[in-house]
RNA sequence: GCCCGUGUGGCGGAAUGGUAGACGCAGGGGAUUCAAAAUCCCCCGCCGCAAGGCGUGCCGGUUCGAGUCCGGCCACGGGUACCA
């Protein structure tokens, strides 16, 4: 008997959906527009299973939509450029493009194995020169609105290799190739202009209706608007020319409790101070070497440098407060100088502890008095006696003892912080400032493998645009990366150029651009992609904007904020209309692909780990298959990584079972914003379920002509079930529930009685409902049943509301809440009919016992408790 | 550290505040077969002979009723502005 055999269908179907340009997406005016898109990838040369995920979800919309009557935008590129390739050329002697362009080459056979309804017709790279030449003249119309502009920041400075590095690049302080301790550096370096949408992008979140709750809690937590007193402390013994130290605290409540206050490192008071001090200049020094990262700022030991230096307080001249250098306070952020209020901020306190400060409470619990004070309580300790800072809600009502109005007050903290702001600004001590914690988006690169930012540096006339018809400024082929530092520094015929101003000799800008900016608007330039503008104004009009992003979770801020400006530059430099301000109409974001790890440590305690595909299980043991003397350790099921080696390859999958099963089985089981494990059996049990739809799919005409006439009605009515439920399914993302539905009904399917004709109608529609997941095998049932043309291209199915209706209902009885019987009754019976027969049952009388129940509640078609 | 998530059988997971464990994997039993593969059927949270009891990370609360809502913990994952 004939097999289901993937191998030989799914190249054909290719070919069929190919020929036929099913995915080409074309402007029709006569249907609504449904652009779906995933993230592109970055070409690391070879597809994960991660992947597959990712596309076969974007992939069972796009066919979803196109079934359902939409012309449909389904694009797909590559984010090609980033430090990976030079990492490459470093360690293998590669030519970064060569590298890149390999690997996209490699990763496009693989996609094209999946079967994905994409438009291969609009794919570009991110690292074409047509690409980032648009890119160019963008910036160069950013640089005119003034949306990009220079000026100084800090980088990780690796000493020995005398080059910037990334921050995974900086392991415990130290550069991950040199090994050397790493610096801060600063340097002039290009910046967007994000923070001149702050409130824009704070107050458009609200208007995201499908996007995750999540993403834009994170989105506005980034932002992190703020309320608070900007005012500034008078300082005494401070070096020539620092007159007063300007601070913002959004804690201007506890301004009655302060103990000390603190700068950063880089703030020009700690400068100043270093300059004159050996000591100071030691502890900065320390200080710097925790590298850049929010992170190992945050996370680093809490040090602090007493500078000897007073600061006096803005409400009372004659209070002193001692000046410290800190290692947790940011430069970037608000003023590089903090007050610290030790009672109700535990890192304050945690300093004050750490270097004898003393500690006030402002406010304590409104129930906590003296008399309790004197016993003490469980649930406060007063952080003056060890107990822990006291951060209350701002909303909460707590009593005030040691701010500027009246001691005992009992109000909120919100209240309180707006009571002390109207009394600072009245006596000119301070004013209330609104701020953000978003900081502009440094995009300087001192990179290669990236885009060229258009500009020359000229002597006589300063920084000066390329003229956008030189452009692209294409990245030079002839380059090597002997030598550590930018290639680009050191290339003289590319980086002697002629001012585009007045002609004289000149420099190139040798950095490139952060790889964000290539992504933040590829999703605009597949609506045109070889338009001679970065955009094409009717055809964006048309296609924008993406009706459903989905990507990784991982991307919540970084990626989608970037976008979300990146857009409404493009809008404000008249690359997209209006409407495309917000990109993004709805967003999903789909959970990573785990494995468990499997390693060995040798006697000096390295290491080793091993792909899933060396070790094997032999007697209960998991061992490597090269040596079954020796037992792996099998380790927790983490993200896959390729330094973990606990990766599968999935052309291994597709080549074994094919894509279908692949594709089937990444979309069961898990919910797709979660993460999924991935199993060999589970791969194995989706292969047998599909041999087994295409077998039941053969065997419909072996079925008698007529069949139980009852039969046939039930089928029907669990198809249109079924067809309900998949529909629910998929446009809500529970794949993982149409998945299960299909299995459920395939079951039915195959135990039916029916005839041959319900049969027919059942398996047909059944391969239409599958199309979207296994869209080969769809294809070949469609044909074996003579389905006329492609079922890619059939109108989806329309479940008949009349055959939904259930007659009867089956609801359990509860006793007291927990579950003792059930009754089964028609589904329209009103709610005192149902009692009434509850009370008659058996269990009922029974829990009774002759008296009345004490409640009854009746939740028509769902459940009865009795109360007794 | 901070922000955001997640936690349910041996495993992946299902469940508008309403029968916890759908569907699948693994496991056990059976049918078919000379035998096997493939296929089909049945069983399958834990304890208990049973009646019954206990069970959704832990502790507490709201409710007639909590996996679901609220408060406090714990563990794991993502992000933390130069990984993409």
């Amino acid at each position: 008997m004939a097999r289901y055999a993937a191998g030989e269908i799914e190249p054909k179907w290719q070919d069929a959906w190919s020929e036929d340009e099913t995915f080409k997406a074309v402007r029709d005016p006569g249907k609504p527009k449904y652009y779906v898109l995933e993230m592109f990838p970055y070409p690391s040369g070879d597809l994960h299973i991660g992947h597959v995920r990712n596309y076969t979800m974007g992939d069972v919309v796009a066919r979803y939509k196109l079934a359902t009557g939409h012309a449909v935008l389904h694009p797909m590129g590559w984010d090609a450029f980033g430090l990976p390739a030079e990492n490459a050329a470093q360690e293998r002697k590669v030519h970064p493009g060569d590298w890149t362009y390999g690997n996209i080459a490699n990763m496009k056979a693989q996609f094209s194995k999946l079967g994905l309804s994409l438009d291969w017709s609009r794919e570009f790279a991110t690292c074409d020169p047509d690409y980032y030449g648009k890119q160019q003249a963008m910036f160069i119309d950013m640089m005119e609105k003034g949306l990009a502009y220079r000026k100084n920041a800090v980088v990780n400075w690796d000493p020995v290799d005398m080059t910037v590095l990334a921050n995974e690049q900086v392991e415990d302080g130290r550069g991950w190739r040199s090994g050397a301790l790493v610096e801060r550096r600063e340097l002039t370096q290009w910046f967007f202009r994000i923070s001149q949408y702050s409130d824009e992008l704070l107050a458009a979140l609200d208007r995201l209706d499908n996007w995750p709750d999540k993403v834009k809690t994170m989105q506005r937590n980034w932002i992190g608007k703020s309320q608070g007193l900007a005012f500034s402390f008078g300082l005494k013994g401070a070096p020539e020319g620092f007159d007063d130290l300007p601070v913002y605290t959004t804690r201007a409540d506890t301004m009655r409790g302060p103990s000390f206050a603190a700068i950063a490192a880089d703030h020009p008071l700690a400068r100043a101070l270093e300059a004159q001090s050996p000591e100071v200049a030691a502890f900065c020094a320390q200080c710097r070497r925790i590298g850049t990262s929010e992170e190992a700022l945050e996370t680093a030991e809490k040090l602090g440098f007493d500078t000897g230096v007073k600061v006096t307080h803005p409400a009372d001249p004659d209070w002193e407060l001692p000046l410290y250098i800190a290692n947790f306070v940011l430069m970037d952020y608000g003023t590089g100088a903090i007050i610290g209020c030790p009672a109700h901020d535990q890192r304050d306190l945690d300093f004050a502890r750490k270097y004898d400060l003393p500690v006030h409470s402002v406010f304590v619990p409104a129930w906590w008095t003296d008399e309790v004070a004197d016993h003490g309580s469980p649930d406060y300790v007063p952080p003056e006696r060890g107990g822990p800072a006291f951060v209350p809600a701002k909303t909460e009502t707590v009593k005030y003892i040691r701010w500027f109005g009246e001691a005992g007050t009992e109000i909120t903290c919100q209240e309180a912080m707006d009571q002390t702001l109207a009394l600072f600004d009245e006596n000119g001590w301070g004013t209330a400032r609104t701020q953000f914690r978003l900081r502009d988006w440094g995009l300087s690169r001192q990179r290669y493998w990236g885009c060229p930012i258009p500009v020359v540096h000229c002597d006589a006339c300063g920084v000066v645009p390329e003229k956008k018809e030189n452009l692209p400024v294409e990245l030079p082929k002839d380059i090597d990366f002997d030598k550590p530092g930018n290639p680009l520094d050191r290339h003289p015929t590319w980086r002697d150029v002629a001012c585009p101003s007045c002609g004289g000799p000149a420099k190139r800008e040798t950095d490139t651009m952060d790889t964000f900016v290539d992504s933040s608007w590829y999703y605009a330039r597949f609506t045109s992609p070889r338009a001679e503008t970065p955009t094409d104004a009717e055809e964006a009009a048309y296609w924008m904007n993406v009706d459903q992003y989905i990507g990784g979770i991982e991307h919540a801020i970084l990626h989608l904020l970037y976008s979300r400006f990146f857009a409404r530059a493009m809008n404000a430099t008249g690359h997209l209309p209006e409407k495309g301000v917000e990109p993004f109409d709805a967003l999903f974001t789909q959970g990573m692909v785990t494995h468990e790890t499997y390693s060995t440590r040798d006697a000096t305690g390295r290491t080793t780990w091993y792909f899933p595909s060396d070790v094997e299980e032999r007697d209960g043991r998991t061992v490597l298959k090269s040596d079954p003397a020796v037992e792996v350790t099998v380790g927790p099921s983490i993200k896959m990584s390729k330094s973990k080696r606990n990766v599968v390859d999935p052309v291994a999958i597709i080549d074994h079972y094919g894509a279908d099963t692949a594709r089937w089985f990444v979309l069961s089981d898990s919910p797709p914003e979660r993460d999924v494990e991935w199993t060999a059996s589970g791969a194995e049990a989706a292969h047998r379920h599909l041999s087994r739809v295409w077998r039941l799919a053969s065997e419909v005409d072996e079925t008698a002509v007529e069949g139980d006439p009852e039969a046939d009605q039930d089928l029907l009515r669990a198809l249109h079930r079924t067809i309900h439920d998949v529909t629910m399914g998929i446009e809500s993302f529970g794949f993982n529930s149409a998945v299960a539905r299909l299995y459920a009904f395939t079951n039915q399917l195959s135990k039916s009685e029916a005839g041959r004709g319900a049969k027919r109608e059942a398996m047909q529609t059944l391969a239409q409902l599958m199309a979207p997941m296994t869209p080969h095998l769809a294809e070949e049932i469609w044909q074996m049943l003579g389905g006329k043309g492609l079922v890619a291209r059939e109108e989806w199915p329309e479940a008949d509301p009349a055959l939904l209706v259930e007659d009867s209902v089956t609801m359990p009885i509860q006793i007291n809440g927990k579950r003792r019987s059930e009754i089964t009754v028609p589904a329209d019976m009103g709610r005192a009919e149902i009692e009434k027969l509850v009370l008659d049952t058996d269990t009922v009388q029974k829990a009774l016992n002759g008296g009345s129940p004490k409640k009854l509640i009746v939740v028509p078609g769902r459940i009865v408790n009795v109360v007794v």
